[in-house]
DNA sequence: AACTGTATTGCAAATTATGCAACACTGCAA
DNA sequence: TTGCAGTGTTGCATAATTTGCAATACAGTT
């Protein structure tokens, strides 16, 4: 006996109209008329008599359709109450992300947080994605956004987020590595932009020693994949960065994609603690509402 | 949110032991995981801390479990009331059976509806069952447990019990007739004893025109499937019949089904009432019995 | 380090729910 | 009497969900 049938069998009370109230919750009229040939089965008594022309509640239907408002009502307000205790909880969360994630993942949940949780201050430090496991391994932060490495460690939880495509990218702009690129590709010859350490730069590192193209002419690493952005639109050089900075980075029209290079793993993005941490009332109220949110998908 | 996720739920909160919550409800530990999960993203809240050491109730998880055993029990007593109006239903009601679904088909049923009507006199006339459909037509009975013809009028209500087979008999015991089907089976000559009229009839001619074998030697015709079992046992021929007829019998010893002569249909049993008949609250009543039993198997 | 017991999870299989399309049916109009 | 309109039901194929096996992760104990 689902929530979900108690709320059509009530309206249905109501209407007494199978395919009005069938629209009014978005199924069909079959669907409706065993959602309540299911309750009737449950129950062992007939809720409704009818035929194709009349619908009436049954003796059995009034007392059920009273039984079920109580049930929605009780539900509602074991709801309002766990809420409320919910937006009691106070206190302080620290969060790591990258910029890139500070605009592209974390607005929606931390919207969804703070709405169940209007009276807890968030303090964000954004900086470079590599550091991100670091920064909440030393518990500089309480949690992070990050890219989950081959190797996580069995001290962090993690809890995925979202699958982030990871693309090689050159300038857009006349220079010369947009003619390097666009007459004989020589990878060796191309001056190469990558991240000093970090997930990007190991698929980098894969997906070049796979090409087996000879020493990668590697003419900066940078600190951060925006930054990393912003220098290859410069037309310093190509560069491999999860998609989403680029997507998210004011310079993205004065790059592009460079397709047809085999496959590079995405990366798995998603929010990382300690073990530990789990179970403090802020992390787990967190990681509630990103469910919450997530279920709503 | 289900009802049994409720019960386990209750049990688990106080076991606070997924295993043995598991157990005692008869599902495997994964699924019990699971349906936790489920009622927490119903619910938006945690409704157990816990790891593979240790289970306790989350705060929410306490309110949640006083929620449920509430939910329970004005489940419970909603179908005390029911069960118990029911149990002021009164009157008599008339039902036609031929013999052996009186033995075979009719008692659970009976039980079934008397544990909740106690109070309703039942009255039981047995006869042929190529009768069943004549008698509620009549309106001599309320209803009746009958084959479906293969054109059932639309004036009735048919609500299906049981697919019978139908089997040829012959007689085990030494005589003119046994000899006859153990040497030459000439169809045309060996003694047919035949119902009257009625839905095995029916089969066995259709079944003797598709075998093509000239004209039947119908020895006898008889009312009632029972008596054609007793004549078939004494040795006057052989006859067609419900199998279920023949279990039944106290004669069921001195005949053998005769296999390997074709697809007979089975005969679709049920209890038919007249559609003006069916919101009656006796026969309401009866068939709410029914599906209650059957729901049940 | 190995073992034990417990809860979780990937995944294939089993089960259930859904909606289309057809059906059954009744009241009404022609 | 016939045809139509509107309504609720049902067979069945498909989609969605649930289940349990087996593997996994993990913490406490030896």
């Amino acid at each position: 006996m689902e929530l979900k049938s108690l709320r059509m069998f009530v309206d249905l009370a109501k209407s007494l109209h199978f395919g009005k109230t069938a629209e009014l919750h978005h199924v069909s009229p079959s669907t409706l008329s065993r959602v309540v040939q299911r309750l009737e089965l449950e129950l062992g008594h007939a809720l409704l008599h009818r035929d194709n022309r009349t619908v009436v509640l049954s003796e059995a239907g009034k007392q059920f359709y009273q039984f079920a408002e109580q049930q929605l009502e009780q539900w509602q307000l074991l709801q309002l109450s766990l809420n409320q205790k919910q937006a009691e909880l106070q206190g302080k969360l620290h969060i790591y992300c990258s910029v890139t994630a500070a605009y592209s993942h974390l607005p929606p949940l931390l919207e969804r947080f703070r709405q169940q949780h209007p009276l807890v201050e968030i303090m964000l430090t954004t900086g470079d994605a590599a550091d991100a496991l670091e920064q909440v391994e030393k518990q500089a932060v309480d949690f992070a956004i990050a890219a989950k490495p081959e190797q996580l460690s069995r001290i962090f939880t993690f809890h995925h987020l979202a699958t982030i495509p990871v693309s090689i990218i050159a300038p857009t702009m006349v220079c010369q590595v947009q003619q390097q690129i666009q007459q004989d590709f020589i990878w060796s010859e191309i001056p190469i932009i990558l991240p000093e350490y970090g997930p990007a730069r190991k698929r980098f590192e894969y997906w070049f020693r796979k090409k087996q193209q000879g020493k990668a002419n590697i003419y900066a690493t940078v600190s951060g994949h925006e930054a990393l952005v912003s220098m290859v639109a410069l037309g310093c050089g190509v560069g491999i960065v999860p998609r989403v900075v680029v997507e998210n980075s004011p310079v993205k029209d004065r790059v592009q994609y460079l397709e047809n290079f085999g496959e590079i793993e995405p990366i798995d993005l998603g929010v990382c603690c300690l073990n530990q941490s789990k179970d403090k009332p802020l992390i787990q109220a967190f990681f509630e509402a990103i469910k919450s949110y997530q279920s709503d998908q």
